[in-house]
DNA sequence: TTCTTGTCACCTAGGTGTTAATAT
DNA sequence: ATATTAACACCTAGGTGACAAGAA
């Protein structure tokens, strides 16, 4: 069995429509997937990878406010609600990802949690990196497989009873090369320790975002500017 | 067969008598210890590993100018010359360093260079980190193991047969917490990129430096100041 | 109008020798 | 007297969203 890591954290992304930016280069996802990972035989061989399938055939685009709603030259924030813009653009090559460490035994994948943090996504259909390549303004359902290594030397024949699929409805996310959803920028900012040169903290705030138990998460996005009465960043 | 990379530097090093940095926490090599692979059954698997064996029985001090041939006020350069103070400390518990790359098939081992950065050295006995311990003021040898997997049941039986070492006389060194010949860490600074931040280069040694062909090595160890007529750093 | 790209300042993470203080 | 330690400034390497310019 598989439990997913930073559940709270990807359902508060969900809750909101979970964004995952695309880049020609390749770009990390956030949250990162991270499982424990419970039952394997502790001696046997096992690889570890993802995949990733649209949740439906259509594509999106952003919802804008007419121009009479907007803020005399103001800047207007992307809404939070998503228009189907059609049909879904050709599919993309469909590759998957290998844990870097795979294979390994059991026992190495059980004692620790297990990171796809070298995972990425690109929109770059020639892309030659081996990442993960999406349609932008589509959703994505992120699967992981765990493939067991199977020593008999007609293990083809066994492939179907060989591997076993985890899919967690809360990492469901759209691509995009931007983000629509401010609040996702906001809780991206908030949550993510790379962005953390974005964050505008009071000081004081600090301590209660550290205590104990407690998920640093909302309090950039609680503090963050309302996207209706101000102006655009200078 | 096996090939050194980056042989041109080691024997730079060698020539001076290489240091190699231990610390508690563990410190990187430099030169880093890299190969390239000949000869491998591209479809089996071979484990990569290497050790450290002391080169002699010795013990080794630096050597200090009496006092009356130090500068007045001045500060005694390290010498480059080593005194044998005695016999070995007692052995260090004799780790090896898996390539954590391990096991792989021979074509990926093949396809490109091996490279050893993550194996650190160490001085702490009681180290659980994993890392290679060794007796500072020891010289060693670095070995290089090839293991090839044996998929038969019995495989215990042809371990004698199963592996292959490789020496490399150039990469051997003496273990120091701090660095005891001033050539030594004027050719770290020079060639480490880590290191950078120690350099003094005149902006216009950039162009040669970067000539192809070149190795930008021994540019900086040429303009170093001269260990006699110059004080301390302050 | 909508989406994509490239550059940037600002971070995280961690590898350098230096230096002063401490240990042996 | 000699060797080790720990804190430090200064790097490499690379992950962030912001922003302006470009593309469709």
């Amino acid at each position: 069995s598989v439990q997913l890591e930073m559940k709270a954290l990807w359902d508060e992304f969900n809750q909101l429509g979970t964004e995952m930016i695309v880049t020609k280069a390749g770009r990390r996802m956030f949250p990162t997937f991270q499982v424990k990972i419970f039952g394997m035989d502790p001696m046997a061989d096992y690889m570890l990878l993802m995949d990733f399938v649209p949740v439906d055939d259509k594509r999106y685009r952003q919802v804008i406010l007419p121009t009479s709603q907007r803020l005399a030259g103001g800047y207007a924030f992307h809404s939070s609600s998503w228009l189907v813009a059609g049909k879904a653009d050709p599919a993309t090559p469909g590759r998957v990802h290998y844990h870097p460490d795979s294979p390994a035994k059991g026992a190495q994948w059980m004692k620790q949690i297990v990171s796809f943090d070298k995972l990425k996504l690109t929109n770059n259909l020639l892309d030659d990196n081996g990442h993960i390549i999406l349609n932008s303004m589509h959703r994505y359902q992120p699967r992981f497989h765990v493939v067991y290594v199977d020593p008999r030397k007609d293990s083809e024949k066994y492939a179907e009873e060989n591997f076993k699929t985890f899919v967690f409805e809360e990492t469901r996310f759209t691509a995009v090369t931007a983000y629509q959803n401010h609040r996702i920028t906001q809780l991206k900012i908030a949550s993510n320790p790379f962005a953390k040169g974005f964050r505008d903290c009071d000081p004081e705030d600090w301590p209660r975002n550290h205590r104990p138990g407690a998920l640093p998460l909302m309090s950039a996005f609680a503090r963050s500017r309302n996207p209706v009465s101000s102006p655009a960043h200078q």
